[in-house]
DNA sequence: ATATAAAAGGAGTTAAAACTCTTTTTATTG
DNA sequence: CAATAAAAAGAGTTTTAACTCCTTTTATAT
């Protein structure tokens, strides 16, 4: 349903909110450990999150990723638009073109459904409440 | 969420069950032209049909592909098991290991939600039921 | 200023899924 | 029994996502 890659940034991007902000910078060297997550590959995609400014960093020695004033009220359905693309929105699940409700598959409406309430999942929660979530011991990033 | 073959497995049992009964035999060419699929890929899919008992084939002219005793019967999921392996039904949204309810990911509900609610529906179903659907003109397996 | 440590960027490789091509087997029909 | 038409099988190729490596830029600290 999901690319790994949609993992990593939103997995990656709550470890900064929670361990990055007053000031604190993360490096990649800690977030790829933490989370075991392929350090150059997480590179490429904290590139992608700063530069949609969802989080900020800054080069050089003691240089790192931070959680900037966007942060904390990013939807989590605003990295996946970032990572997976807006096509995971409307695509069949038996790849049929042009399927809708008109014009259904033999699974459109259950599949609809499944989605679209993963989605308003994805579109109510925030990086701010995933990371108190995560804080409070009640979910994990890894393992 | 499911593979391409997946679909195309689910579509093409379902085109059998419609068409090769009483009798009748269809063939790959006809399948794959009516479905837009792939002909020699769909040619592997099926020959894992009929390896695993959802559909009888026999070669030769006027050979095909057509319904048994188990076609109409066989839920849903079933195809996906065979096409995706049984994997689908507790990986992690976020890939993360050892996922589960005692130790959540921040999407673990969510996301266990959904699929469930995507599997019941999958094993509910059969194939009888979706082809009566689709003679119905209520759902339609290609456009 | 220079060395250093970090992110950014470019360009490549690997692995898995999707798809193709060719040959073999087997049933049918003339 | 020969020709044919279909599925089965084997062995490739292509495409895409996932991942790696190397170089460049830039901020920091000495």
């Amino acid at each position: 349903m999901f690319s790994k890659t949609f993992g990593y940034a939103l997995r990656a991007t709550a470890y900064v909110a929670i361990h990055g902000k007053n000031g604190k910078k993360v490096g990649l060297q800690e977030i790829s450990q933490s989370l075991d997550i392929p350090h150059h590959f997480l590179g490429k995609i904290m590139q992608d999150m700063v530069r949609h400014g969802l989080l900020d960093s800054i080069k050089g020695p003691s240089g790192g990723f931070f959680a900037n004033e966007r942060t904390m009220d990013t939807p989590l359905v605003e990295i996946l638009k970032i990572t997976d693309g807006s096509l995971v929105f409307d695509q069949c699940a038996l790849n049929i073109k042009r399927c809708n409700a008109a014009n259904p598959c033999p699974l459109h409406h259950e599949f609809a459904q499944c989605r679209n309430g993963m989605l308003h999942s994805l579109a109510e929660k925030n990086i701010g409440q995933m990371a108190a979530e995560v804080e409070a011991g009640e979910s994990y990033l890894a393992r």
